[in-house]
DNA sequence: TTCTAGTTTAGAATCATTCTAATTTTCTTG
DNA sequence: CAAGAAAATTAGAATGATTCTAAACTAGAA
């Protein structure tokens, strides 16, 4: 063989949507980025997102993940999400939209941003200014 | 002396509180009764309520105050907040409103009710109850 | 007063997350 | 391409909030 191919198209557009970000392209970041940054809409958990890594042959150590994580997070590369259970989720949609939670698994689901009026911001207090707004409708089922 | 008074009228409208949400006023529910339902609008976290009751002379385990913290959620006598920092917070606020977090403490701050109209609830999921609905506005401290 | 179910308790256990210090990679620059 | 510095990754320990456990205590009924 003469050349080691680039595992997938999805791989190098990773690549560039790292450095694009200021991250360099590495392996594990590249491995998250593919999975996560592909347009697709959904909510992770850390430990999820790990398992999927080791599903696809890509295992990194924890550490690595919530490094990598937190440095999407700052690069507006995804939001997280502290409203469900214990662990904090993020969510790929970077879109202007909120959640359902199910109180007993956590599990977040979209509410569609059409369904909602969107409250406007409230006047903030002095020297501050506004990060996020979650608007969060806890779901119990019904018995 | 002929009797053991009660050591405030708090103490006793406490106990009262307690058993009309089928609660045994045992010495411990009483004394974060006291605390927390005296009809103040407060946010406590489970380890601040602890430093509290230490400091009123009425130290007890954390399993009990996390004990009761839930009871007394069960019972409809406080709100969880789950959107601040680590710790979940304690609202004695039951009335319809909302928060701003500060997200470098996990502080809270009441949003006045009057500021901000409260959008429709979304059409639910099939099989679902809402439980509560939250809007949180996080807020970063201007540099 | 006695009994029993309901409570409290100290301390161990758990779970998500962060930290640490050592090893490995990436990306220059020569 | 080789070498080195800076940036990343790593395993495993540490942390912090919360829950669990099993034993000791207490409230309220009889």
């Amino acid at each position: 063989m003469s050349e080691v191919q680039p595992k997938s198209i999805l791989s190098e557009e990773a690549a560039m949507k790292l450095r694009a970000a200021s991250l360099r392209p590495t392996r594990q970041r590249i491995a998250i980025a593919e999975r996560l940054l592909d347009g697709r809409a959904r909510h992770v958990s850390a430990e999820q997102l790990r398992d999927e890594l080791v599903a696809y042959g890509q295992p990194m150590a924890l550490a690595t993940i919530y490094n990598c994580l937190h440095q999407f997070e700052e690069a507006g590369l995804l939001r997280p999400v502290h409203h469900a259970g214990d662990a904090v989720l993020y969510d790929t949609n970077l879109g202007d939209h909120h959640h359902f939670v199910d109180v007993e698994t956590g599990e977040l689901i979209d509410i569609d941003p059409g369904e909602i009026l969107m409250p406007e911001l409230p006047e903030l207090p002095d020297g501050f200014e506004a990060e996020s707004i979650e608007l969060t409708v806890r779901l119990r089922r019904k018995s």
